[in-house]
RNA sequence: GGGGCUGUAGCUCAGUUGGAAGAGUACCUGAAUGGCAUUCAGGGGGUCGAGGGUUCGAAUCCCUUCAGCUCCA
């Protein structure tokens, strides 16, 4: 095989740059993978975010096909048959869970990049295997006798192609059984064999002698290729695709691994940076002991995604992806302090990863201040769960000591770890040093015990998409968007009908179903912007639109009821959007992407949407910051965008290369999918942002902005919701009233209404206590006027009355002080007021044994129908008779001399 | 998605079968003292996260909800 005439300038830069060592290094070596694959005429995407789009299915990115997916399930198309991507992965969780074994292997990683070339049925396997073997020995120069491939045991076809066509020799090519060489997106859907290129690490990890596929790092697979060429249905059976393709990957930190002649990944440019400041920063270099070097490595592997997660507008948070963030970097924090650094310097090392991958991610400069930020919020944080959880610890401690225990059980560990977040290692360590034993299978279970739990209440899986909706997306309808400009009596031509789960070819009066137009007026609900509401008339046709979706690429349906006549496929038909419902939501669009770019003013440029709703009544915008908003920069806001309504600027709308709309500082929601041609929404000096959304005309169409309310809806996130237009006047106007009403009803001016509110809640409260103090007095005149002596009872004082006027509270003191007086005895009050009424009994110290209060009371509070209870000193009872109170006071005297009798 | 924990004075937190809302600290006033957390006396400060229920009575029990922490997926 030879035929590279396409790329021999290339090839030959490649030469001399190998010769030269210059392409050593990572960014080399990633661009050179890109560019290899452009002469190859490929498309270089850019990597997509670590959050993946539309894909519940999915934690984090993982494999540089996931921004492909949809296009191989073929719900999706794109302009351009080939692609190549360098992407963004992390590997945390479900099924590629490599979290534990982290730094303590050469190879494994949370993030990585991973290098890939795709074909969307263009190319199949001879041309794949081409690519990889002319990159891996012509570009990058790798040496052809370490290089061992493998295949799927019944791919003939890839074996014969590498045999023959590429003259590898076959005992270098192996095959493998299903579970290493064939993959599938799911258990159903595309699916096929792969085939592996693996290096022979040999003497660079010390092993020479292992045979290839023993467990040992002596050979490192480098690159996979898949062969997608079958779908496999429900039952397991599996047809041939009519348009096999292609996914790969290499890892970067591989092959950076092979080409620097290094052991280990984290030898690597990308890694040692960030080591050698990590040894510098905790005063422990690389190489000090084997336990400090995976600490090193841990430190290292996690800072980088640490800011490569922030920069994707997560923070850490308890719960998703927040959560991972949240638990990697407090694994590099406990690592840290392994190394005996305590004080917060996470920080400086994600701000070193900005910088050292700034030139494959520029994106990285904008968020590295943020990233420092958050970093160091959430080291000062965990500071404080691990005191905490440390104070539980000792109480543990203690209470085993009064047992006479030396071993710290299960449950106590699992709870510190499980509610207070106190790393098991730590409270082992901690255990150790004071003597104790850890029941470690006691911890263990109880762990899985939680597991278990979790996994029984699973239910998640793929959001569904109906059956019907997948055919009819096979069918490639197209519907032309006339909304832009035209939103009245567009003509359009129905070409289905759905009714329920089946296609229908006409829907009659009463009927409701969904419809499919080759032109439309109405608004598909996407980007955060509801769908238009309106009409469909047609010669014998009323139906109401009441939803417009597209659940998959191209299908956009118009859910309609049909008021009178029918409808069938082929009508001519006439649409009209609501024009008032349509000119509140875009008074609401125009306005979210002012309050967007006031914001990122206002805070600063980490600011990121994280969600939106545009609709007629409101708009809501959530976004990444890490703590609330205050007033001042609320009202802040609210005026910038303000201002720019005033200002009356023309809003503009082109339709771009997504490219070029990146380069010339557009914003794009994270995370999203762009088609090559993208749509920009700017208004000139202030806003750019990639929208398909409908807008206003000019800003001074809004007239008005107000925000309503500012709050949280997760850790780091943000929710504000405002009104425009004739809502925010409205608003506004009642507002008004309200605050003329307020000053009419204080007497005072409007300027003056909030001193004067914080006047009267002082005099008001000056006065309760005041009428407070006075029911006392009066209370306490009554009783002595109405010659409050004692009678004795069996030697013992006891006072029993009526009072008026006092509530419970002025109650209980009255007693306290006629308690006081008497010294000793037995002091009982009563009250009504409402229709009910309040008992105290107070007792003094020296009598509580002998006739305690809340023993008392219980026959007293029957006799005014209620119930009661306290404490021997003092008990309280309320009762629902009145009436029957003076009875009650009288009976006290007999029930007291019952008391001591028995 | 499923668990566990927390929410009480500006701050840190007590609060027992449901029965007088507390301590320390900070703050204010007064007096004494004068060397590194001065002492003493007095005082102000609370929708006990919110809403509902049970009860004569709820910080406390039940339900709902909000916020924070933490673990599992």
């Amino acid at each position: 095989m030879s035929s590279c005439d396409l790329i021999q300038p290339f090839l030959q830069e490649a030469k001399e740059k190998r010769d030269k060592d210059v392409m050593k290094s990572s960014d080399e070596i990633r661009e050179i993978f890109l560019k290899y694959f452009e002469e190859k005429e490929h498309k270089r995407v850019k990597s997509s975010a670590l959050v993946p789009k539309n894909d519940p299915t999915l934690l984090f990115t993982n494999a540089g096909m996931n921004q492909f997916k949809d296009v191989f399930l073929g719900r999706d198309r794109r302009e351009y048959s080939r692609a190549t991507s360098s992407q963004k992965c992390m590997r945390v969780s479900g099924k590629h869970n490599d979290l534990e074994t982290v730094g303590r292997t050469p190879r494994h990683h949370t993030f990585f990049e991973m290098l890939g070339n795709f074909s969307f049925g263009d190319y199949f396997k001879t041309e794949a295997i081409e690519f990889a073997w002319e990159l891996c020995t012509e570009i990058y120069g790798l040496d052809k006798d370490r290089l061992i491939i493998t295949v799927f045991e019944e791919d003939d076809e890839a074996f014969g192609i590498w045999r023959d066509h590429v003259g590898v020799s076959e005992d270098r090519i192996y095959r493998c059984d299903e579970h290493e060489n064939f993959w599938s997106m799911g258990d159903t859907g595309p699916c096929g064999p792969c085939s592996e290129l693996h290096y022979d690490m040999g003497d660079l990890v010390g092993d020479t002698t292992s045979p290839f596929g023993a467990d040992c790092d002596r050979f490192m697979e480098i690159w996979n290729l898949v062969f997608m060429q079958f779908n496999r249905d429900s039952s397991g059976k599996m047809t041939p695709l009519p348009s096999p393709s292609i996914d790969t990957g290499m890892g970067l930190e591989r092959i950076a691994c092979v080409l620097q002649g290094v052991g280990s990944n984290y030898e690597t440019d990308l890694f040692t940076p960030i080591i050698a400041e990590a040894g510098r920063l905790t005063g422990v270099p690389y190489g000090t002991s084997p336990d400090s070097d995976t600490s090193l490595r841990i430190l290292a592997d996690h800072c980088r995604a640490t800011m490569f997660l922030i920069d994707d507008g997560i923070v850490p948070g308890n719960e998703g992806r927040g959560y991972v963030l949240r638990k990697i970097l407090r694994r590099a924090i406990r690592h840290g302090r392994m190394l005996g650094k305590e004080e917060p310097f996470i920080y400086t090392l994600t701000a070193l990863v900005a910088e050292l991958m700034h030139h494959a991610y520029p994106e990285l400069d904008k968020s590295r201040e943020y990233a420092a930020k958050v970093v160091k919020h959430e080291e000062e944080k965990f500071s404080a769960t691990l005191s905490t959880g440390l104070g539980r610890l000792e109480d543990v401690f203690e209470r085993l000591a009064g047992e006479g225990q030396k071993t710290v059980p299960g449950e106590d560990l699992f709870r510190l770890y499980d509610t207070y977040g106190f790393p098991f290692d730590l409270a082992t360590e901690i255990a150790g040093e004071r003597g104790f034993q850890v029941d470690i299978s006691g911890f263990n279970q109880e762990l899985e015990q939680q597991r278990q739990r979790a996994r029984a209440s699973w239910k998640g899986g793929e959001a569904h998409v109906q059956a019907i909706h997948q055919k009819l997306a096979a069918r490639t309808f197209k519907t032309t968007f006339t909304g832009y400009d035209e939103i009245t009596e567009v003509e359009a031509k129905v070409l289905a009908l759905v009714a329920g789960d089946e296609e229908v070819t006409t829907l009659s009066e009463g009927d409701e179903g969904e419809v499919i137009l080759d032109r439309t007026p109405f608004y598909s609900e996407a980007g955060g912007q509801v769908a238009d509401q309106g009409s469909i008339e047609g010669q014998n046709l009323q139906a109401e639109v009441l939803d417009v979706q597209t659940p998959v690429g191209g299908v956009r349906l118009h859910k309609i009821r049909v008021l009178h006549g029918e409808i069938s496929v082929g009508d001519s038909v006439s649409c009209s959007v609501d024009r008032q419902r349509r000119l509140q939501t875009v008074n609401n669009h125009t306005a979210t992407h002012l309050l967007q770019a006031a914001l990122r003013n206002v805070l600063g440029e980490h600011v990121k949407q994280a969600g939106s709703l545009v609709a007629p009544e409101r708009l809501r915008f959530d976004f990444t910051h890490y703590k609330g908003l205050s007033s001042w920069e609320l009202h802040d806001i609210e005026e910038k965008v303000n201002l720019k309504i005033r200002e009356n600027i023309k809003v503009q709308t082109s339709v771009q290369d997504l490219d070029e709309a990146i380069e010339a500082g557009a914003t794009a929601l994270f995370g999203e999918k762009y088609d090559q041609k993208v749509r920009v929404v700017s208004v000139p000096g202030y806003s750019k942002e990639l929208c398909g959304g409908t807008h206003v005309d000019r800003t001074g169409d809004i007239a008005l902005f107000k925000i309503l309310s500012e709050s949280s809806i997760s850790a780091g996130v943000r929710r504000v919701e405002a009104i425009t237009g004739e809502a925010a006047v409205d608003r506004f106007l009642q507002d008004e009233a309200l605050l003329g009403d307020l000053s009419h009803q204080l007497n005072t001016r409007r300027d003056n209404l909030s001193a004067a509110v914080v006047k009267l809640v002082g005099e008001l409260k000056e006065a309760s206590k005041e009428v407070d103090r006075l029911r006392l007095q009066l209370a306490q005149q009554e009783s002595s006027s109405a010659g409050s002596e004692a009678r004795e009872i069996g030697g013992i004082k006891v006072v029993a009355q009526k009072v008026s006027n006092v509530d419970r509270n002025a109650l209980r003191q009255l007693a306290d002080q006629i308690c006081n007086k008497l010294q000793s005895g037995v002091v009982v009050l009563g009250t009504s007021s409402d229709g009910k009424v309040s008992l105290v009994v107070m007792v003094s110290d020296d009598l509580k044994g002998r006739v305690p209060a809340n023993r008392l009371i219980q026959p007293i509070a029957r006799l005014v129908g209620g119930g009661g209870g306290g404490k021997p000193d003092l008990a309280e009872a309320g009762g629902k008779n009145p009436d029957a109170l003076d009875e009650a006071i009288q009976q006290t005297y007999s029930i007291v001399e019952e008391q001591l009798g028995a």
